[in-house]
DNA sequence: TCTGGGGTCCTAGGACCC
DNA sequence: TCTGGGGTCCTAGGACCC
């Protein structure tokens, strides 16, 4: 009898607006897109938009007004963090009831460590007890690593299973396109492209020196690593310390004025010192992100004499930052972070 | 496609030091 | 002051993810 370590990577089918549906049972089948304060007219994004609105062409990101103008009929509702918040914690609750080790990724996702000889049957207890006591479906990948767990959920969904393993990892993956990796964008995609590389097949393939030289020692290796299907396959229970704490805001409208961009500055300066506070750590470094009109986002930060949370401290040191940018642009966001040392 | 908000990790250049 | 090589910190930016 062989015990063998297998990673799950459980991922809650359009979980914002599947939580949306459940307190509105009458949306049940219509386009459901949920963002922003639900009005299409302000600046805001999708931030889940129900299968029925995805058929029209709408998806996480897009602007509200876009996502209008393809789906008219859609009921637009608030994007209401507490409430899935909450109903994420239902979910992971019952995920930490079965004898594997929880590894929370975000609010509908989440990797599980098993020590199992069936997989499969342990993946449909997991989405039947989610389904029986949250009243959400989701979908399971079950993999050798991380990566290909969580892959294998992107073939799982809607409310299904799948695995992908180095047994099948090349007759599923080889013929596709490198952005399909985790990891991978769009930019890198372009990038492999210019060499030549447009599948993962190739990218497994290609010279590790040539991809050395063009993403750097560790990026360049890492990349065909990911091609192989290669990946962390530990699963840890331990809650992650963050790194760092920010707030920002995107204005409704472009503010050019000095005076009202160091309001609302001193305001995100504010809430980040009762962030770090909250967070019982101090900030080493505080970082200003201004984005400018049309879309020009630069980023200025400065090391702290000595880590602290002191909110005056925080501050005055996000207003010296600002003080280095130019202001000859109209400002469409500002930002402020906190970044802790090293624990 | 007039493009949110909150994160993480990597790269690269310059300063500074030995 | 016709000038090497390495290490580390600071800073800005890029890319990606949920």
């Amino acid at each position: 009898m062989s015990i063998t370590d297998w990673v799950l990577h459980v991922d809650l089918d359009q979980f914002i607006a599947a939580v949306e549906i459940a307190r509105h049972p009458e949306l049940r089948g219509k386009p459901v897109i949920v963002g922003g304060t639900g009005e299409t007219k302000r600046r805001a994004v999708v931030a889940t938009a129900s299968y029925e609105a995805r058929e029209f062409g709408v998806h996480s990101g897009m602007p509200l007004r876009t996502a209008q103008k393809r789906c008219p009929d859609a009921v637009f509702l608030p994007s209401d963090p507490p409430a899935y918040q909450e109903v994420s914690e239902r979910v992971m609750a019952v995920l930490r009831r079965f004898p594997v080790v929880v590894e929370v990724l975000g609010w509908d996702e989440a990797f599980l460590g098993a020590r199992t000889e069936d997989p499969e049957a342990l993946a449909e207890s997991v989405r039947s007890a989610v389904a029986e006591e949250t009243g959400l479906a989701c979908s399971v990948g079950i993999g050798d690593n991380k990566h290909r767990a969580k892959l294998a959920t992107g073939f799982a969904k809607p409310a299904g299973t799948y695995r992908l393993t180095r047994n099948n990892w090349t007759s599923v993956m080889a013929h596709r396109s490198p952005d399909a990796l985790w990891g991978v964008g769009t930019k890198t995609t372009a990038k492999l492209a210019e060499l030549g590389i447009t599948t993962v097949g190739a990218l497994a393939a290609a010279d590790p020196a040539e991809l050395a030289a063009r993403f750097g020692p560790t990026m360049g290796p890492y990349l065909r690593a990911l091609a192989h299907g290669a990946g962390d396959r530990e699963v840890t229970a331990t809650g992650h310390v963050p790194r760092s704490r920010s707030r920002e805001t995107t204005f409704q409208e472009d503010i050019s004025d000095r005076a009202k961009l160091c309001e609302h500055l001193s305001v995100l300066a504010r809430r980040v010192a009762q962030d770090a506070e909250l967070e019982g750590r101090p900030a080493a470094r505080v970082a200003v992100k201004v984005r400018f009109a049309p879309f020009i986002t630069t980023t200025r930060s400065v090391t702290l004499p000595e880590p602290t949370n002191d909110g005056v401290t925080i501050e005055r040191a996000a207003m010296e930052v600002f003080d280095r940018f130019r202001l000859d642009r109209p400002v469409r966001l500002l930002g402020v972070r906190a970044e802790f040392g090293k624990p």
